[in-house]
DNA sequence: TTGAAAGCGCTAACAG
DNA sequence: CTGTTAGCGCTTTCAA
């Protein structure tokens, strides 16, 4: 727990020195240098970074909002952002909002609070409070979901054209009535429904209202809503899901059903996850670069923090569709 | 952005009565108190904790060092450690090992530059070095796995039981030859293993060295151990892993195999996943109270932080054995 | 190239 | 009951 000033006294110079050669200051005579190095490693001098932090009126941590940790999407960004930012010598805090706007706003104030350099957002519902919240304060980079007309970084899926792709897939393979379950309450869900009804359009096919669902993102609400669709009195052949805890409420409902996929009713979803390559038949799904989009909001946030003036910019990547069984070409038996 | 000096100088008082109402003292005369209130309100002052930890020699946050983040077990764990410190009004920050005692030690250090009031661990492997940081630094509870002969909080799991009732139920199941895959080099791994062999002799069955592997908790480790068992002369009727990385690479193999659960082979392991009751059969399990155990370590470590003197506590938690298909009344067919 | 000194925002001892 | 003051550990002018 040595203080700069002890290794000061221990090299004979005064704090100041010590300070530039931590900074490494070009400006030390080499001697002097030598010198303070030593009395640092003699003394196991680790600068404190709260005193640091308080003079610099920043931190080196940076925090990231996740909406659902329990979703292995954001548990898998969560690793990429803690990566990047350690090697870059960040610090993570890390909360979780449960999708609610009131913890949301909370956080944004434990993080305000915490005098982050920056955060990495993925904003739950109505965050225009938020939204001007940020402005006054850290930098934001906001992931997962987009927030309209906002002057902010972003790191987003390509939704509609993953939702495109994925749906196509399924009328390539012959199912026709296709249902979604869409996550409500943010950008993502829409615009994968959006992907969705033009896939049905390019085929001819006109979105029922009937076969699409906006539901809270989360597995119980996958399981209800899928158990409504199976139990329509034309229920649907193919089921789409917004992310992987609708799909497992689906995959849920369908064996309470006693259906089996695909035969009965064909599954896919978004997001890879263990268990979608576990079960049988695994799961069709377009996979995220959780890995990249994590590394790159981390990116993107220093470089603001970096230099605050830089021109926004929003990264849109590519999901990867995986084929697997639960999509099967369609065995058509009417 | 508003300073407890300009608070000060609105309310027409020092910045130590301010300070005062901010700490709820007593020693302050009402009409005061709303007066500095008041300007706290209207300037919407919030303390700089920055200022306050170097201050306090202290922070309000604590740190959560998991072995593995894409362990189900650990983000259950890492819910329940954030919704108790931000409760007491405590951040997290959040770190990942990957079961790298380098990493281990970096982190260590990183908590200690952040001058964190204390940390939750599940420690990696030889955490001797780790250990001796840890008594000169900040307060420490363990978590999952046990360190002989330290004198640390910790909150573990009745491991031999757990593992014990879990044997248990597949010998009165009728299964005999039952294999083991454990996670090496923690004490986890270790203690699960021998309430796995004391439930064998208590069947007055001989544990066979064939039929135990210790590897490392993970996907891979797992089904590589897995295939290796299956593909014995005389494979086992049932296979438990002592967490559900191991488990989910055990059912990869068993699929590869096309042998059927659990007419071909049983599997039971421990905690409870999304995908556990969502592949066909469900999995039998022992499930750990996840919870409670991010909980109550955080409830430790606080009052440790509150009184360092206190003689140290050992809490354990018992596991629940959740019984289902994939551990099914085995059927003889020889 | 180096050092003295001020100050980041806060709290607590001490005086009054 | 309230204010003055010192100082937590660091960085950064400003002078020398």
């Amino acid at each position: 727990m040595a203080s700069i000033k002890e290794v000061a006294r221990a090299a004979g110079v005064s704090t100041a020195t010590v300070s530039r050669v931590l900074a490494n200051s070009p400006h030390v005579r080499p001697a002097l240098r030598e010198r303070v190095l030593k009395a640092i490693k003699e003394l196991e001098y680790r600068p404190n970074l709260i005193a640091r932090s308080l003079r610099a009126q920043q931190t080196t941590t940076i925090g990231l909002i996740v909406s659902d940790i329990r979703n292995p999407f954001f548990t898998a960004i969560s690793r990429a952002v803690e990566d990047s930012a350690y090697e870059e010598g960040y610090s993570l805090i890390v909360c979780n909002t449960d999708e609610d706007p009131k913890k949301e706003s909370i956080y944004l104030n434990v993080m305000r609070d915490a005098n982050v350099a920056g955060v990495i957002l993925s904003p739950t519902g109505p965050t225009a409070a938020g939204l001007r919240e940020l402005e006054t304060g850290f930098a934001v980079v906001v992931i997962d979901r987009s927030i309209p007309d906002a002057d902010v970084d972003m790191v987003l899926l390509d939704n509609v054209d993953s939702a495109y792709r994925l749906t196509r897939h399924l009328l390539e393979n012959g199912y026709r009535r296709i249902a979604a379950i869409c996550g409500e309450r943010s950008t993502t869900g829409r615009e994968r429904c959006t992907g969705y009804e033009q896939a049905l359009r390019a085929y001819g096919l006109l979105p029922s209202a009937e076969l699409v669902r906006f539901v809270p993102p989360q597995i119980e609400a996958g399981y209800a809503a899928a158990l409504r669709l199976l139990e329509l009195p034309e229920p649907p052949e193919a089921l789409l899901t917004t992310n992987s805890l609708l799909a497992a409420g689906a995959l849920e409902a369908i064996h309470e059903r006693g259906l089996r996929i695909p035969d009965d009713v064909a599954l896919v979803t978004f997001d890879e996850t263990t268990w979608a390559s576990l079960v049988q038949p695994p799961i069709t799904l377009i996979e995220q670069p959780t890995y990249e989009i994590g590394k790159t909001a981390t990116e993107l946030l220093l470089q603001r923090v970096a230099e605050p003036e830089r021109a926004t910019r929003r990264v849109i990547l590519k999901g990867r569709l995986l084929v697997r069984g639960s999509s099967a070409p369609r065995v058509h038996c009417g």
